[in-house]
DNA sequence: TTATTAACAGACCGATGGGTCTTTTTTCAA
DNA sequence: TTGAAAAAAGACCCATCGGTCTGTTAATAA
């Protein structure tokens, strides 16, 4: 059984909203941007979803998707949690030149959008970043129990440091357009990690 | 001469707008939004204001200036440059339960919002970053020139790092509307600025 | 090849968007 | 106290919003 049109159409959509959204938020975005977006008329993009919202949050799921593949494949070859932890902050320089979509990391701007005012976004919001954090959670433990990282390093923290550092530097170079902050911060965390690891001494 | 009825009227529809575009976001703000606020009807708010985006930035310059104001008065009795910087992150706790505005960060909602869309505001938030940045730079350089901060540090870095960690646990608490990942960002960068310090080793 | 079903177009709907304009009400100085 | 000027009300404008519905076209299984 052969993938229907309709799926690769509702696919499509989905794609092309979640750049539009990802670029212009939720409010700032209409069924018009979307419907110019995908050549479609309302018939064909109504016919797939019954709502602006579900639109919205489908488009989010898969843009999230796409970026936890961009860091799970950064991460998954590495084999230290060093530099597993090292080569989760450096793929997020590709945010600027060669982001997995345009527009910034969809996380950060769905929460700052959705925090006061959709609770339906914000959850999902929620959910992403709590997938994102026991990530490194897990990174951090592992390292630990196999004294690769100090015993006394609290994983939470290391958890909340680097993600608010990578989403701030990510915002900071997307209002400069200007990498550099991102590069600073980078090395900054990189010295960070550095002093996490493991020693005889 | 005392200050006139329209002062006072324009002055109390600014504040109302900021806390709702604050919260609301540009886009996801109406001018119905701020008629309901201010219990002022279309052609009192249209007598002060020419339009929706002249009532944004003027609200978002008056939302910068609280932060400003409420930053540098924390910062303004330390002489130290390691204790003017440990003051200027710590105040950033009060966002989540005291903050100067509902909302969290004018600056970074502004910049998040704006950066792909509306030119104008993201020039005024690129203003106020540069003015943050600015303060943290000139703490740092005269930081080094006492002798308080290592004479290897670089100012530019320490503004993009601080800045960063702090707006992005600003969103983080925000989004889980809980002060832990806030506090714990808090604290690293506290040990992060004492390792700055200069010392006599 | 055909009949059925699903996909899509496009007209249409009421509500709301930002903004204008005229009229009424307040200020405030003379 | 009064009269000119400013402030505010509120009716009105058109464009766009998200969403519905009916008709037409295209896909698909028999």
């Amino acid at each position: 059984m052969a993938i229907s049109k309709a799926q690769n159409t509702k696919a499509y959509i989905i794609q092309q909203a979640a750049k539009i959204f990802n670029q212009k938020g939720y409010a700032g975005s209409s069924i018009a941007d979307i419907m110019q977006a995908t050549n479609l008329k309302k018939g064909g993009i109504y016919n797939h979803f019954k709502s602006k919202d579900e639109i919205a949050i489908q488009a989010f799921d898969y843009a999230v998707s796409l970026v936890r593949q961009q860091v799970w494949s950064a991460v998954k070859p590495e084999k230290n949690a060093i530099s597993r932890l090292q080569a989760l902050i450096k793929v997020h320089l590709d945010y600027i030149d060669n982001p997995p979509l345009p527009g910034g990391c969809p996380i950060m701007n769905t929460a700052i959008e959705s925090d006061d005012a959709y609770p339906i976004l914000r959850d999902r919001a929620q959910q992403a970043m709590d997938s994102w954090r026991s990530l490194i959670i897990r990174i951090v433990q592992k390292g630990i129990s196999k004294q690769q990282i100090k015993a006394d390093v609290e994983a939470e923290t290391v958890a909340s440091f680097l993600i608010s550092a990578i989403e701030g530097a990510i915002m900071l170079s997307k209002l400069y357009q200007n990498p550099a902050h991102l590069k600073r911060v980078v090395n900054s965390l990189n010295d960070y990690i550095e002093s996490l690891a493991f020693t005889n001494n």
